[in-house]
RNA sequence: GUCCCCGUAGCUCAGUGGACAGAGCAGUGGCCUCCUAAGCCGCGCGUCGCAGGUUCGACUCCUGCCGGGGACGCCA
């Protein structure tokens, strides 16, 4: 409808003189609904360059509307206010829509916007050094439900993991799983094994083995990983030489981790990429070097100290930027510039990075490396989001991953789901009255998790608060959602029971009540609220939306039944609630990545 | 010191330059012989951090200041 009234806007314009080229109608939904179902500010912006007032211009524009919109779309035209022109939709028009919806099914919500463009999305892109955290969540969630929103407005997307197995990082986490494993060896010879003490978490010290590095990892699934190797290998493991197969299996069993936890971390095999991207095949083929030497050649890279710059502060920076340190190792800057060339040649009309708050800094060198190197920077969107603060009894709780005083993803869907599903935290018991499953368990922890992750936009920073999520009450924003969903599936079964069915001609015009109205358009909102968060990269807006839809629908519920009605309208009704699961179920298992039961 | 994000109701947060600023929670008063009350209907709740500016119109854009968080490395 919104494109439909802007096509005859811009009709209406053509035939004026004095409306400035390149002008763009915008219509909105009114926060009152007396100023009707759409509005536009058109005559507002346009008084100026018509040189006439706003009230006059809004006025003629109206009257030219009236003589040429479709009558069964547009019920009325009318003038308010400073100048607004508010329109009205024609019953003809909500009933057309609502069976649109049910044609449409799970298709309803997608556009063909970008129907035939590729699009990356770069998301999680942590190095396997350890296990995900609450942080990584937020990142995994949001990069996931990106790509869902770009999938919708006809992206083909790829979902991509970018990760370095040969960094320092690693070398130590290979380093940190030698100590361990050494100290396992020797106590299990029974030889003293000599330790140091580090700063441990909360100012706490820890003792560590000898060999264990300053900066060493203190998780304990460091020494599940050593222990695991020495399982395997006995003490046969050289002591005297690298850390390679130290380094080997923890990558190992850390990806494999990984992958476990983004599978529990949504609907249908949770979130699964794509493609793994590992910077080392950067250096392996060179491309590093000859990313490079194209900035040297373009004339932005100089040698001092021994070390090779890049020239930012000719893009804006106060400083320039090291490339290539002393001891000829890059900075992690060089291969990310070439890891975004790479996704141009590889063709992309549209690449999202999602990243946190910490590289808000680096970003903009990686884009004005990639305009020196002729790439449009412009198909480039980072997607910022702000730290998560989990809050406990009303305390944040403090995390460092070196020092494991994080919180594992695994951890909190457990904790979460359990909490709310009144499974006994310490013993695992059931003390509910049925059997659950480890299954229900992820359903219901990784619903809550995903959503809180969700609810909130991307620059505001995130408080989790644990509390509220393990509750299994109306407090849990989540439930709003899910209930309306399953109340819908619950009325549908008992009509079917008491024998009041579906119709290939229901009389949709039946739906005449003011909650009816306001439900269906509110349904009909749904695919531009997907184009608005999709092209904003804001999956919250779709949960507001949906917040929306849920309060239409109980607000329905409550005035209108379907049972007990007489046959039309039951039958009427019926269809505009299976219209209402529709949207509610494309928008929550679709693009948030949450499930819509059908019981609760 | 420079840069980025945030500052909206008691709390957590929505709010595409528009018409009297919204939701949830918390508080408070009603509503289950009726398709799940995980719900519905009321009530109260605001110097939209402060001060300027742009605009017909600013919570929204610009500048400055104040407060909270983060980034500023030959770490990633």
């Amino acid at each position: 409808m919104k494109d439909y009234l802007a096509a005859r806007l811009r009709a209406v314009l053509s035939d004026l003189k004095g409306v400035p080229d390149g002008f763009e109608p915008e219509l909105e939904t009114p926060a009152a609904p007396e100023h009707g179902d759409l509005a536009t500010n058109t005559a507002l912006r346009l008084a100026g360059p018509l040189g006439d007032s706003p009230r006059a211009v809004a006025e003629d524009l109206a009257e030219r509307l009236r003589a040429d919109v479709d009558p069964e779309r547009v019920a009325s035209v009318e003038v308010a206010g400073p100048g607004f022109i508010n329109f009205r939709f024609a019953e003809m028009h909500l009933q057309r829509g609502l069976e649109e919806i049910l044609a449409a099914g799970s298709g309803y919500g997608r556009t063909d916007d970008h129907a035939g463009e590729t699009a990356l999305v770069e998301y999680v892109s942590a190095n396997p050094t350890g296990p995900l955290t609450v942080g990584h969540g937020r990142n995994a969630v949001l990069g996931d439900a990106i790509a869902n929103l770009l999938a919708h407005t006809g992206y083909d997307v790829t979902r991509e993991y970018y990760f370095n197995d040969a960094g320092r990082q690693m070398r130590v986490l290979g380093q940190s799983v030698k100590a361990r494993y050494e100290a396992l060896a020797a106590e299990t010879r029974g030889e003293p094994a000599p330790t140091k003490t580090l700063d441990g978490a909360e100012g706490e010290s820890v003792e560590v083995p000898a060999s264990f590095p300053d900066e060493g990892y203190q998780g304990a699934y460091v020494t599940d990983i050593a222990r695991a190797l020495f399982d395997e290998h006995g003490d046969a493991l050289p002591s005297e030489e690298g850390v390679e197969p130290f380094q080997k299996k923890a990558e190992e069993v850390l990806f494999a981790e990984i992958e476990q936890t983004l599978g529990r971390l949504g609907v249908d095999g949770g979130i699964r990429m794509d493609s793994f991207f590992n910077e080392q095949t950067l250096y392996d083929d060179g491309r590093v070097w000859e990313v490079l030497d194209a900035l040297r050649e373009a004339g932005y890279v100089y040698d001092e100290e021994g070390a090779t710059w890049m020239e930012t502060t000719r893009t804006g920076k106060e400083k320039d930027t090291v490339l290539v340190k002393s001891s000829g190792e890059p900075t992690y800057r060089l291969p990310d510039i070439a890891y975004h060339a790479d996704k141009f040649e590889r063709g992309f009309d549209r690449m999202v990075d999602v990243f946190g708050a910490d590289h808000i800094a680096t970003y903009p060198d990686v884009l004005s490396a990639l305009e020196i190197l002729g790439y449009d920077p412009g198909k480039v969107d980072v997607s910022i989001y702000q730290f998560v603060t989990l809050v406990r009894g009303g305390e944040p709780v403090k995390m460092s991953t070196r020092r494991a005083t994080y919180v594992t993803l695994d951890d909190l869907i457990d904790e979460v789901g359990r909490a709310v599903l009144r499974v006994d935290d310490a013993s695992g018991e059931d003390v509910s009255d049925e059997e659950i499953s480890d299954e229900e368990i992820t359903r219901a922890g990784a619903d809550i998790v995903r959503f809180f992750f969700l609810m909130r936009s991307p620059s505001s920073h995130l408080e989790f608060d644990l509390d509220l999520a393990k509750e299994a009450s109306d407090k849990n924003p989540v439930y709003y959602l899910q209930y309306a969903h399953t109340r819908i599936a619950s009325i549908l079964r008992k009509a079917d029971e008491v024998g009041v069915a579906f119709s290939d001609a229901p009389d949709l015009s039946l739906l005449t009540h003011e909650a009816e109205q306001a439900l269906i358009k509110e349904l009909l909102r749904f695919p531009d609220a997907v184009r608005q968060a999709a092209d904003a990269r804001e999956p919250h807006r779709v949960a507001t939306y949906l917040r929306d839809v849920a309060q239409a629908f109980t607000q329905f519920y409550a005035h209108c039944h379907i049972i007990g009605e007489e046959r039309d309208l039951a039958t009427a009704r019926m269809h505009l609630a299976k219209a209402t699961q529709v949207v509610l179920r494309n928008g929550l298992v679709d693009i948030l990545g949450i499930s819509a039961p059908e019981r609760m």
